[in-house]
DNA sequence: AATTCTTGCTTCATCGATTGAGCACGCATG
DNA sequence: CATGCGTGCTCAATCGATGAAGCAAGAATT
C-alpha cells in the first residue's frame, strides 16, 4: 500500500497477485475485452479499482510488442518555425488522438539525410503508418516505408509512389498573381511583370506555383521576365541574398513580387527595409502561406492560407480508406484579405 | 533473397538462421558489443552484411522493454502557434538526438487535463525522462511521473518540485519596460504609466513580468496605474477582448503598452487597427517574446527574445548531472533592437 | 600427459502484455 | 445418471531482443 521511491513499475502480475486472480484476468479486465473472456463484473470491478489505487501504467512497449499493430503513427516535418507548419502539426497530433493512436513527430531540419534517419527510427518503434510533410524525397521515404510493410501518405509535397495530400497550388498561385497585378496597377497604373522569389526549383509545389504565376501573367496580358523567377530556396537568407544579387544586376526593380513562403518573405522584408531601395514605393506583395503579423504588415500584402485542417481530415481519410497508390489530392487553399 | 511484398519484418532469429548462427550473437552484434562478447570478426562483419542487405531495423519494442533504460526522451508543449515553442521543440530534438535520446513530443493546446493524459501516454511509452514546457500544473505532472520513477524537468514555467529552467523574467520584463517608458518620453514627452496586458495573472512568469513591470516603474519615478494592469490570459482574443474593455472604460488610452507573448500581441495589434484608436498616434509598444514578423512591424516594438538554446543547454545539464531538487535557473533573455 | 586459459560461440530465462486453448464447476436437459 | 452447455476463470506460448551462464575445442603452460 505504501509506495515510496518505488523503482520497480506495477505490472498487472503485481496487480494478479494483489487480486488473488491471474494475470490473463488483470490483461483482459484493463484493455477492455473482459466481456468478450467471460470475466465476472465482480472481479473486474476489483481489478479496476486496485489498478487505479496502485497507479498501474500499461507497459506500451510490451503491449506494442504482443500486438499486431502498434496503434503508433508517425510524421516527419521539416520545421517547426513557422505556422502553417506548426498547425499542421498541431492538427495531426488531435486528429491522431481522436482516433486513439499515438502520434510521433520528428523534424528534419530540410535535411535530406535526416530525413531518412527519422523516418528509420520511426520503423525502429513499430509506426503502423508515417506521414512525410514536405520531404526532399518522399519517395525514397516510401520506399523504406514498404519494405517494412508501412503505409506512407505524402503531405504538402506529393510523391509518386504514394497518396499526397497537397494544396492546390496552381490555383492558388494564379489567384495570388492576379490579385498582385491588380494591385499594381491600381497603385501604380502600369502593368509590369512580377518578381517570383523563394523554394526550389525543383519541388512540385514551386514548379505548380510558378505556373500559376505564367497564367496570370499571360491571362492579364504581361510578360513573364524570365530573370525575376528567382527559385533561391526557402530559407530566408537565400531570399535576402537573391534580393540583394537582383539588385545588383538591375537598376529597374520590379513593383511587385510573388514570394513563395513566409519563410522566405522573412528574408525578403529584411532586405527591403535594410537596402532602403523601396524607401519611396513600397512593393505589391503576394505570399504564399499565411502568418498573422505579416497580414498586419500593411495593405499591401496578399496572402494565401493553406487549408491545414481540410489537407489532414483528406491525410486520416485516405489512411482509412487503405487506399496505396500514387494518387493526389489537391486542396484549394484560401486567399485572405489583408490589412 | 527475392523479398517483394513482406509484411513480416526481419528479425535477429531470421537473420540468425541465414548466417548459420545464432539470435544472441546476432543481437550482440549488431548492438556493438560483440567485441566485449567474443564474436570473430568474421561472423560479426558477415552478420552485418546480412542484415543490411535484407534491410534489418531493429524492434525498439522489444529492446526497450528487455533494458532498463529506454532512452526515449518527452516533451509536453502547451502549442506550436508561435516562434518560442517552436524553436525549443527544434533545439530539443537537436539535442535529444545528439545523445542518442529518442525525443517524442506532445502539445497540451493548453489543456490541463491534456496536459496529464499525454504525461501518462509518455509514462506508458517508458520515457526516461519528461520535460514538461509551459505546464499549467508541472507539479501534478512531476508526481505522477515520480510514481513511475521518472525525472522531470520544468522548462519555462518553474514548478516546486523539480528543477526548472525558465527566463529571468523580472529581469527581462525590467530592461523591456524601461525601453518603452524612455520611447515614450521621447516620442511624446511624457511619462505616463504603461498598460500590461496578456498572460495569467496566476502563472509564476506573468507574475514575475509584472514586478518588473512595476520595478521599472518605480525607477522612472512613474506610478502604475492597477487599472492598466490586465493579466486577462495568452489567447489573441482574450487580449482582444481585454483592449475592448478597456478602451469603453476610459477615454484616455495608455501611450505605451507591455504585451505579454506574441500570441497576445497579435489579439493586441488586432484591435489597434480595428478600433481606430491609435489612428493617429501609434502607442509605443513592448513584447515579451520575439517573432521576426513583429520585428518588422515598425520601429515603435521593442521585443524580448528568450534565449532557447541556453535555456535547452541547462536542461540537460540538469539530466545529465542527475540533479532532482526544486532548483530554479534562470536564463538572461536578449532584448531585441527592433526596426 | 594433465592442467588451465582463451576464444568463440550457444542456451535459456527474461522483460510485460496478449490470447488461443483448455479446465472445473454448476445447472439444465434428455 | 449421463450428457451437454454456459460461466468464469487459468495456463502457457508468444512477440523480439538481451545478456548471464555455460560449453566445446584448441592453445599454452606445467
Amino acid at each position: 500500500m505504501t509506495r515510496t521511491t518505488q523503482t520497480k513499475r506495477t505490472t498487472i502480475y503485481d496487480l494478479a497477485e494483489l487480486a488473488g486472480t491471474s494475470a490473463s484476468a488483470v490483461s483482459a479486465v484493463l484493455n477492455g475485452n473482459w466481456k468478450k473472456r467471460r470475466i465476472s463484473a465482480r472481479l473486474a470491478e476489483k481489478i479496476t479499482r486496485l489498478a487505479e489505487e496502485q497507479g498501474y501504467a500499461l507497459n506500451m512497449q510490451a503491449s506494442v510488442l504482443r500486438r499486431d499493430r502498434s496503434k503508433i503513427i508517425g510524421m516527419i516535418v521539416p520545421k517547426y518555425d513557422n505556422r502553417y507548419f506548426g498547425s499542421i502539426v498541431e492538427q495531426f497530433e488531435a486528429l491522431a488522438r481522436e482516433r486513439g493512436l499515438f502520434p510521433i513527430i520528428t523534424c528534419t531540419m530540410r535535411d535530406p539525410a535526416l530525413e531518412l534517419d527519422a523516418a528509420r527510427a520511426m520503423l525502429s518503434y513499430q509506426v503502423d503508418c508515417l506521414i512525410a510533410t514536405g520531404a526532399t524525397d518522399p519517395d525514397r521515404v516510401m520506399e523504406l516505408c514498404a519494405a517494412a510493410g508501412v503505409r506512407t501518405v505524402n503531405l504538402d509535397l506529393p510523391g509518386a509512389r504514394a497518396p499526397s495530400v497537397i494544396s492546390d497550388n496552381h490555383g492558388g498561385a494564379l489567384e495570388l498573381t492576379r490579385r498582385v497585378l491588380a494591385n499594381c496597377e491600381k497603385e501604380y497604373g502600369e502593368k509590369t511583370p512580377l518578381l517570383f522569389v523563394g523554394g526550389r526549383g525543383t519541388d512540385h509545389n514551386t514548379l505548380e506555383r510558378v505556373r500559376g504565376f505564367r497564367d496570370a501573367h499571360a491571362e492579364a496580358g504581361v510578360t513573364v521576365d524570365e530573370t525575376l523567377v528567382l527559385t533561391c530556396g526557402y530559407a530566408p537568407e537565400k531570399a535576402e541574398s537573391a534580393m540583394r544579387q537582383l539588385a545588383e544586376r538591375t537598376g529597374d526593380l520590379p513593383r511587385g513580387m510573388f514570394v513563395n513562403s513566409t519563410i522566405s518573405l522573412e528574408g525578403v522584408m529584411r532586405w527591403i527595409r535594410r537596402s532602403g531601395h523601396y524607401a519611396d514605393r513600397v512593393p505589391q506583395l503576394g505570399c504564399f502561406d499565411w502568418d498573422p503579423f505579416v497580414a498586419m504588415l500593411g495593405d499591401h500584402i496578399e496572402m494565401v492560407r493553406q487549408d491545414v485542417p481540410r489537407m489532414l481530415e483528406a491525410v486520416f481519410a485516405i489512411i482509412e480508406s487503405g487506399a496505396t497508390g500514387p494518387t493526389v489530392v489537391q486542396i484549394p487553399p484560401i486567399v485572405e484579405k489583408t490589412g
